[in-house]
DNA sequence: TATGAATGAGAGTTCATTCAT
DNA sequence: GATGAATGAACTCTCATTCAT
């Protein structure tokens, strides 16, 4: 990995800090450089502009997603077994890129508009054709309910996940693997003492 | 009511479409101003400043949803009933306010660090307070699951609701009624067939 | 003509007399805005970038000159009377746009580059095709000389009339008529006393 | 000749090619490193500052310039004789110096009023004085026009040589000894037929 | 009530320049 | 001799805000 390599790195993690802190737009470089210890110009010699660190940050945070997602989904389970394993997966990437999947979550429906992040558009869609997907085939084998709107459920899943990012603090007492099991057993079980 | 109330009111739905839909610090007051088919000076007759009408927009829902809740937990109803209750209230809410709801979502946490938004952090602990106590009551009336961490319980119910205002659309196939209904029914009992 | 035309004008003028001195790139915004007695950011009331007022300059200018050069080709006179009409005209309107005209020479050729400068190549097209087409005729008709490259000669006479721009001043103790006669006076019979 | 000496000539050419191309304050120093296959800083190594370089070209540029019209003036020639020897001189200076010319013409004026280019403010007066004084000898013996205006007919010659930098490319179909033959034809004798 | 024009602070960005390696 | 990374000043431009009309 060349020294540039680690450097735009670091740059980003700071970048992402900000970002998910303050927002993208109320966020300033001179912010970020504030942050990383230099001037706001120098970041330039780094990144094209500051739109450029968030592509960069939305971007790499979804390769490494996608790569997760992956696995599980060539691994081939039952239902119930692939939605746990995504969820599970969903809150490991959240601990490793907290910062990035805030943004993701508080930017992304604005910025699908702008052309250089229609990606986050496409990301989006195969999100939902994975989870909903998955939650069908399992309404199909009786491993989910069938008297809910599946849209619906997706929605409630998804989110479910992924505002946790909002409140999730990497290092806290509870593991993400450990968090994927309480939020799995609330979304597939339910709340209510069952009678 | 005057008529400069009205307009006032007008004024502020407009604003809040526009908050909800770009961002606050992404809006600006043009922006509004274009909506409102008017120039951006002249907002400033009716409102001190961009924040203000923030203000006017994020306090204005939140006496509105207290006075919803205040009245539900008033009944003072079953542990169960009240969580159903106050869904249900809150779904009407995102009904009703849909934008105000929005930017409440995205912007509360940033927000509430400003004195003048101390009341976000307010309302965030007395929301804390209700919901939570409602939960752990319901723990020890063997209503839910005693099982769960009740901090994760009540933000897995908390953002569950409020998240469905970012893709919420009134008018749309389902009443908030109906909606309550349906993610009532996911919370207390989970997706999963019960075996 | 609405007061903001009228101001605009006005501005334009000023930046017109700042970029013909400086140059350009060499140019901020903010000499222009001293130059007109106000702050740089208030220019942007009135234009959308440094860039804009630069083109309306040099189309303003073009259109003018198109008037003038085309009043005098419909006249359809004579060849040599043609560039003695064109000579004339052209110095009216060194006098009328002295700073549009010195921007129009020294920046021109880097600008046509830039697509939305696209205009000041066609009209260097126009522009050859006009004067080439005169001398050539005038050569058919023995009014001009044979024995010389023919668009050696354009480049002649258009630089020898237009450079003057670059220290033409109005309200010197020529008019542009005087000038022009001189000018023609030795572009036509030479400065040499012939034999 | 010091290996050094050779680099910075090399890296002078490149340099006055893009300032001619570009226009001096349109020039970045990084698109001039690019140029010369080297980064922005490492020409820091070589000059001073971006202005040295300017300064260097325009100074070597004079002293040939000088060089070759002292040749000519020391011949002590007629006055006509003087007029045709200079202007091949510079015909053939801007050959060899294409990019220089096109600089100095360009840029000369703002630059006088630097300091450090004060003598191009030198160089423009020993200019006016050179070929001015050959002029109105030339008046005095009967060679040229004394129906002109001197200061006149000094910008006309001055400027319709120089100008000839803006389009003059080297190795083209004319040689400068030609160039400068057919111009000294127009200017001396006129581009009309002389009946 | 609203407009047109301006302000002034600050945003993102550029760029000549420096310097340790 | 050249690089990579940084500086700091200045630049173009944006935008909330003001105010005379």
């Amino acid at each position: 990995m060349s020294p540039s390599t680690t450097r735009r790195a670091e740059l980003l993690a700071v970048a992402a800090d900000v970002f998910a802190e303050q927002g993208y737009s109320a966020t300033t470089v001179r912010q970020i450089a504030d942050a990383a210890g230099m001037l706001a110009g120098s970041l330039y010699y780094h990144f094209d502009s500051k739109e450029s660190m968030l592509d960069e940050i939305l971007s790499g945070f979804l390769d490494e997603l996608w790569a997760g997602y992956d696995a599980v989904l060539e691994a081939d389970l039952a239902p119930r077994a692939t939605i746990e394993a995504l969820v599970t997966e969903s809150f490991r990437e959240i601990d490793r890129h907290r910062a990035a999947v805030a943004i993701y979550q508080k930017e992304s429906r604005q910025l699908s508009a702008h052309p250089r992040f229609a990606y986050l558009a496409a990301a989006q869609e195969k999100f939902e054709k994975t989870w909903l997907g998955t939650l069908e085939r399992g309404v199909a084998v009786h491993a989910f309910r069938a008297d809910l709107d599946a849209r619906l459920t997706y929605r409630f899943v998804r989110d479910t996940v992924w505002v946790a990012a909002s409140w999730y603090r990497p290092g806290g007492q509870h593991s993400p693997e450990e968090i994927a099991r309480q939020y799995l057993s609330m979304v597939l079980d339910g709340i209510a003492v069952q009678t």
